[in-house]
Formats: C-alpha cells, structure tokens, sequence
DNA sequence: CGGCCATTTGACGCAGGTCAAGGCATGTGG
DNA sequence: CCACATGCCTTGACCTGCGTCAAATGGCCG
C-alpha cells in the first residue's frame, strides 16, 4: 500500500523582508488565502514568506509532528494522507496551486503532506500567521471559506468511498479531477492524471491493481479513451456522471 | 440501505426577542459556537433565535435545498448523511449537544440532517447569522475552530472507512463514541449507542448485518461486553486501541 | 542494450454483501 | 389481558467484488 517514505527534507529559501516581488508575479493570488489582502495585512504575510521547492514523493509534513508552518501551493500537485501502524495509506486529498496547506492543523500536523509532481510553496512560520489572522478578520474570513470547501469535499469523499462500487469510484474521480481543472487553467477534457495508479487506489480506498483493471473496464465499455497512463479522454460525460451519481 | 424518509417538518417556536431567558440557563453555552460572546454579539445573537423539537427520524434539512438555517443542537442526536440517486447512504458524521450544523454551508445543504433520538435545537436564520458573524470576528474565529475539528475528524473517518477491516472500523466507532462521551458528562464505559445498528453500518460503510456479526465478534474475543443492544461495555481497551490504529 | 519502475493482466481466495428466517421487545386494538 | 403486528437485532447460507500474489509488458534513462 504504502512504500518506503523519502524523508530527506527540503531546504527554504529565506526571502528579505517583504520587499521581495514574489507576490505581485504570483499565479494563484486571485484564488490563495495569502492573495488580494488589504496593503497593511499583505506586507505583514509578506513579511514572513520563505519559498519551498519540492521533488516528486519528497515529504513536506509528517502526520503527528509538531505543526511549526503553513504553506500556500504556488505550483504542483500535493498528496494529503494518513496512515495506520502497519502502513495502509488513505489519501485524504489532492492539493493543487493555489491550495492552502494546514488550515485544520492545531498543534500538531494531522496528515502527512507528499509531493507528487514537482511543486513549489510559500511557507508560513504558524505562530506568526495565526497571530496575524487573529487580528485581520480578512484573513480568517477565508480561511473559513478555505476549510468549509475541504469540508463538504471530505464528505462527498466519504460517500464515495463508503458505498460506491470500484466502477463508480473511479468515474467520480475523474469527473472530480476534471471539474478543478479549468479553474487552474488546464484543459477539462482529456483530464490529466499528475498520479500513480498507486496513489489513485490510496485516494479511493482501492488497490493499484483494482484501479488499472477499472480504467480497462470503462474503456472497454467506450465511455473513456485512455491516451496514455497519465491522460484520459472523458467520452461519454452523461454516462459517467450517471454512474458517479449511482444511478 | 436508506428508508423511508420522515419528511414531515417541525414546526418552530417563536421567541420572543432577545428577552427570552433560554442562553442564561444553556447547558451547551460553554462548548457552542453561541455560548461565551462579548455582551453586544450575544444579545444580537439572541434574538435570532428560534427553538425547534424533533421526534426521532424526522428530518432537519436535506441535501441540496436551500440552505436558511444555522442550528445549534441543545440535546439529542443528530446524524449528517449524504446519499446516492439509488438510496445508497453514507453518514458522515453524528452531532451531539454543543455541536452546530451548517457551518460549512453555503447556499445549499450540502447533507441531510435527520433525528436520531428526541432533538431539541437552536435555529438561526442564516442570512441574519452570517451577517452577524461578519461582524463578530469572535464568531468567524469559533466556526473555523468547528470546521477544523470537523475536517480533522472526517479525515480520520476517511481512513477507517477507506482502508480498515470491518472489526477494525467498529473498535475505532467504539473508541470514537467513548472519547467524546465525557465531555458531555455521560460515562466512558460503558458506552452508549443511541443509534441503530444501520446507522452505525451507514456510518461505516458496512452493511447492518455487518455490524451486528462484528459485534458478535468482538464479544467473543473478550473485548467488549453487549449489556444490551445500545449500551457496550469496553472490557480490553488496550486490545480495543491496538485494532482501531490497524496494529 | 540492459535495468528499473509503472502499469497491465491473470489466477485464486476471502471479507463482507445479499437474501432469508427466526427471536425479542414494544405497542395497539379487540 | 391476550392476539397480533411492527420494528430492530441476530444468525445462517450463499455468492461476488475486490484484494493478493505473481508474471508479463512497455516506456525511460543511463
């Protein structure tokens, strides 16, 4: 299920003040809680930034330890999981650019936080950042937005995961992947899969094996085209959301 | 998996202003979203309120209408469901007193909240609420501290449902019920189930017949002890501990 | 060209779902 | 006060969807 972690660390790359022009060129300040502040609480979170570079399956947070930062996902793809003891894994989430890292954490990290694709944050020291939110409304205003949408996200999973067939499973998921894309200017059709099939089963409580065999089956009955591993072509979206729906 | 449903509604009880007495005497004012407000929000607070009463199975609100409440529960339970087109049902969490619903909502109710035993509540308009907690950053502040417990605890649920066996998932909802039973002021051990045994099988992705076999189980490994169908004494905790984190 | 890793495919077994029957408590009406 | 119905829980028999183990295939990089 799950495989050996690397948790050789990353290196921040501390940044002057709030002088650097980090933010101004930033891709996702429309949609991050970090973007479009009043002058006064954004040169304040500025201020605290220090930039984060990542390689695939690199560790950014483990669950249980202590949470020291909050992060904000500027480019890439972060896998979101917990694990039992003997290592079964369930990815709780995919995080893309954007994204806010640590809204639910209190003292200690809930979820262990991997890299995917490449990625690239901004890092936040928490106690500063929780400081600062409790004096600008603003920013806990979208925190709360933040953490509401993960919420109803979590709980559209659960469904997912608790009553849906393998078939089911996997057509949800790709309508889900395809629906965010857009918003992150990516075409919504073929959908792009950043993923192993691994990671797939890990985030729809499946084995790698079931996944595969489940990409053949709806291909096999003409409502996906499978491009190549990691591109499928959505071709019959009425049907799919049929079944996602469990019609 | 899912009945039919109770949809006959509850009639509210109109309160008369801020002049009712009903916050004074709240047994849930320390633990709600409601209790423990600066002077000024709280009275505001107050006279939005309405009291409602359900009988068991009747239904709050339901997935996908529009979302015009707030509710704060004062006593009973309350089980939050989502559902497929084909009745197909996951709960996705159960509420107890002190516990507020619809935070993460915005226009429409993202889930179905139905009565588990006798309810009595709190109703806020959600227009006038909303409005309010612009204002209060103390209310903002309180309901992203009850988002994030309630996405840290469906994260949790994600893992047990996505990749725990059956016996597993039932010491962890045992585990889960004990916790949390103190701080309402009812005994740890045993362990009261105020739901039915589908609810407990909707909950955890299990079928009824499922949980009552796991039951069996679970009795006769000497770990629990069934003094009758809704009450559990917890006779291993340790072994009980072991299962639930998949050891 | 050869090694490595991700994916696919096949064979087999089992955990848990489904269907069905029976037990037990509570409520209702004659 | 009993006869019967209703709802919930338990138990049994059977079957199937998916997990596990294993091997084959294919792309990529040194």
């Amino acid at each position: 299920m799950a495989k050996e972690e690397e948790i050789c660390r990353y290196r921040p790359i501390r940044l002057k003040g709030a002088s650097h022009g980090l933010c101004e060129h930033c891709g996702v300040k429309e949609f991050a809680v970090c973007g479009a502040l009043e002058p006064q609480c954004a040169a304040r979170l500025r201020s605290l930034i220090s930039r984060i570079q990542l390689t695939p399956k690199q560790v950014l947070f483990i669950e249980a330890e202590p949470a020291a930062h909050h992060f904000t996902i500027v480019d890439g793809v972060v896998s979101i999981s917990k694990s039992l003891a003997d290592g079964r894994r369930q990815i709780v989430g995919f995080m893309f650019p954007g994204d806010f890292l640590g809204v639910a954490e209190e003292q200690f990290y809930s979820c262990t936080a991997q890299a995917v694709t490449p990625v690239e944050l901004c890092r936040f020291p928490r106690q500063s950042f929780d400081a600062l939110a409790e004096e600008c409304p603003e920013i806990e205003h979208r925190l709360l937005h933040a953490v509401s949408t993960e919420l109803v996200e979590a709980q559209e999973h659960l469904l997912i995961i608790g009553r849906q067939t393998a078939e089911e499973r996997l057509c949800s998921f790709l309508l889900h992947l395809g629906k965010r894309a857009p918003h992150r200017g990516c075409p919504d059709n073929p959908v792009h899969l950043p993923m192993s099939r691994a990671d797939i089963g890990d985030y729809l409580g499946l084995s790698l094996e079931t996944v595969s065999r489940t990409f053949t089956v709806l291909r096999d009955h003409g409502l996906i085209k499978l491009v190549d591993a990691h591109t499928v072509e959505l071709l019959d979206r009425e049907q799919l959301l049929q079944m996602a729906e469990g019609a």
